[in-house]
DNA sequence: ATCAGAACTTGACGGCCGTCAAGAAATTCA
DNA sequence: TGAATTTCTTGACGGCCGTCAAGTTCTGAT
């Protein structure tokens, strides 16, 4: 099993010393996961806090009817499993590596351990559960209230001023992007082909998406 | 002034002796807002934390569009403002009393001491922030994925499992009714009389509900 | 009890966007 | 590199549901 770091990524124990990251390391598991395979499912018992290495992770949910709804993204560093750290509870949600991915996963009694020894891990878990929250507030609004093409314009610029560029590669493929904006890889084609036809935007190939008017994009309804 | 008491009714508290429950009541603030008045806005600092003693409040936002989405009902007991008890944030979204409403309020910093005293507190917060994130995670879901039709039939379901009866008064304004479930108070009109034609509901004067078959209301897609 | 205003219902209409299908492009893997 | 598979694009079509409007019921204040 690989020996990839995981702890010093992680905001949650950024105001611990090394020496007391080293001890969480030796606690962790390190888990490998190929392109495409599952790190969990819906019902599984949710007994670990899990923290992504390397790689990306999509979580999902299934609606009644079957249908997908992205949740998060998962990237390198961020962690996933907070939500029933001191409940027992099952997991309603699927996990997915998008790519090869390493995973460290610290278990329930583990870490509770760890927020009795330095609380200032607790503080940090809520800020990282607030932060979440507000960002899953700001997508239940927009997909309930806002038209595919302003959630996908809003999605464009949003991610162009995360990554500091106005041309990037989407880091999804449509499909998975059209689950998360609540709408089908149909759609997404034909509004980023309007946007194009609009002077918005450059689509190149490989993803790569050009911005050239921000303001417009922002003022699409 | 009034004095209602708040402390004793939140489960975040719950651990906690009568003595210490005394403490905590001594640090509040009360509050009272008439219905129909604005507890907070967008943009209004966030420093303190809100417990409903009494009465209804919408948590809601307001999209790029100007349409409302109501997030959180929050009914005696609840809590609102977590969000932020560690981090300087603005909030993000607003509140409204819908009816006469009593409410308690903690100071950050207050309420930071406490936490350091009981940590207990900090744990429970921990699993409010969790429930409520399993709860947007399924209502995004369902708006996003799920039609109209299937969304007014699960929140008929669930509020009846709810309150643990077939017949019951639907708590908000079809307009709130509404923004809750991302569609139009017409739409919601529409789908009743539509449930009533099918025979699975009963529709009876003032806004209440009779439900003759919950098979097949679930079963609606 | 009465009345004004709010909330609700119902109808007509139209547009957004989801679905199905087929062909093009891109990616993967031997 | 080349073939197989997945992903993407584009077109046609239709239905869900949002919008506008007008009438009705409900509510709450005087």
């Amino acid at each position: 099993m690989a020996e990839h770091e995981c702890v010093q990524l992680v905001p949650i124990f950024s105001e611990l010393g090394s020496e007391q990251l080293d001890t969480i390391e030796s606690i962790v598991r390190h888990h490998h996961y190929p392109a495409g395979s599952t790190l969990f499912g819906a019902d599984d018992p949710l007994d670990s806090l899990m923290i992504v290495a390397n790689g990306q992770v999509k979580v999902y949910q299934l609606a009644a009817n079957g249908r997908e709804q992205l949740l998060y993204l998962l990237q390198t560093g961020d962690i996933d499993g907070e939500a029933a750290l001191f409940e027992n509870q099952r997991r309603t949600s699927f996990g997915e590596a998008l790519v090869p991915t390493d995973v460290c996963s610290i278990r329930r009694s583990d870490f509770q351990d760890l927020m009795q020894k330095y609380p200032s891990i607790s503080i940090n878990v809520l800020n990282v559960f607030g932060k979440r929250l507000s960002q899953l507030e700001r997508q239940t609004t927009s997909t309930a209230t806002e038209s595919v093409e302003a959630r996908l314009a809003n999605y464009i610029t949003e991610t162009a001023a995360a990554l500091k560029t106005d041309t990037f590669k989407l880091p999804l493929k449509k499909k998975d992007l059209a689950t998360f904006l609540g709408t089908t890889p149909e759609s997404i084609s034909r509004k980023l082909a309007l946007f194009e036809h609009q002077g918005l935007i450059t689509q190149k190939p490989g993803k790569v998406i050009e911005i050239n008017d921000v303001d417009q994009l922002l003022l699409t309804e």
